[in-house]
DNA sequence: GTCTATACCCTGATAGAC
DNA sequence: GTCTATCAGGGTATAGAC
């Protein structure tokens, strides 16, 4: 009885390695090609599968691509929390983490940029997450500014709801000059620029 | 004499509205889909031709993408000029036009946006051309800024080099926010914000 | 769970007539 | 300068065997 378990299990955990190896695949090809650019037989190929064995685990291209995505949100959102609980953490110093953390992982922020990019189109698959993605990204950084304001460690004379749009603008922004010339440009010195310029200084 | 030369005239003048009227349906389609993501039919199709017709003015996709791209940067130079030509007016102040300008035409700012980020990649067709536009772009607002900064309008204590990478990323960050949502996102008044912060303030 | 084989559509580009 | 016809190649997805 305990011998018809063991395979069951190996069964299970090989889909599991199988799953792994496509989402990982996709990130890299999505995001040096993007959803519409990246071909399924090419992932496969990368993760040692046919084109069929791929869609064995997923239905179509763009259960791949949200999956990919869900995923890359929940990875992230797991590490800005772990940042937040560290003590003397606001989200201000926070972002900062992120961005530094960003310039480590070229092949992921190429692959939001792109895609973002991309789900700006109302008929992308992946619209409606970037939307809610943006929103709920915004909302709780919002809470945390204000916090930041109330302790008068962050500037009151900007709204935070603006705040946190300008934060994530520079982000994205910055991301794109370099993408283009990682060399050239010092994504988190500059964005560190920004951030100092919304605390709060003697005399203000 | 005069005769023969009217059709010739004529001939030319429809060469040069079948071009224009097959760049302004390529820059609809690549906006809303990405290079990538458009077929040389539609965009032959918006201009009333098929598809050999419109490959007889442009040889090849690639070919059609450069233009549109150089297109559009000849135009967006020109007013950017007139602009700066104004009384009174320097390069933040111009920028500040640019966005609010960049408002009143999403389609254009969808283009860059997604054609910038599938320019990431180093195999696309446009990668050279945005490095070289970055480039360009931030070496000209450069000089501005740094006379800004010896007439004390613009802050001196951050190099004007970091301020022009600011400015862009801004730029663009804003456009991806209000791309997915022009409802909610105001940006050019969140721009001036940026703006604002960059200028002299009184015991600065 | 993964394969081979294949259906079927789309896409960029060419040849050659008008 | 624009068309019809057509090609070669690539793309997603399915059917059915193992």
């Amino acid at each position: 009885m305990t011998k018809l378990q063991t395979p069951r299990r190996t069964q299970a955990e090989r889909t599991r390695a199988s799953r792994e190896k496509i989402t990982q695949a996709a990130i890299d090809f999505f995001a040096r090609q993007g959803f519409r650019g990246t071909k399924l037989a090419d992932i496969a190929k990368a993760a040692n599968l046919t084109e069929p064995g791929l869609l064995h685990h997923f239905p179509s291209k763009t259960h791949l691509l949200m999956e990919v995505l869900k995923e890359r949100d929940r990875i992230d959102g797991e590490r800005l929390h772990a940042t937040l609980q560290k003590n003397g953490k606001h989200f201000l110093e926070a972002s900062i983490e992120l961005v530094e953390h960003n310039e480590t992982v070229p092949g992921l922020v190429q692959l939001f940029t792109l895609l973002v990019a991309e789900g700006v189109s109302q008929d992308h698959p992946a619209h409606t997450f970037f939307i809610e993605r943006y929103q709920r990204s915004r909302q709780n950084m919002v809470q945390g500014i204000i916090r930041a304001q109330q302790a008068n460690e962050v500037r009151s004379d900007i709204p935070a709801e603006t705040l946190v749009v300008m934060i994530f603008a520079m982000m994205d922004g910055l991301q794109v000059q370099w993408l283009l010339e990682p060399e050239k440009i010092n994504m988190s010195e500059t964005f560190q620029v920004l951030t100092d310029l919304l605390k709060v200084k003697d005399g203000n």
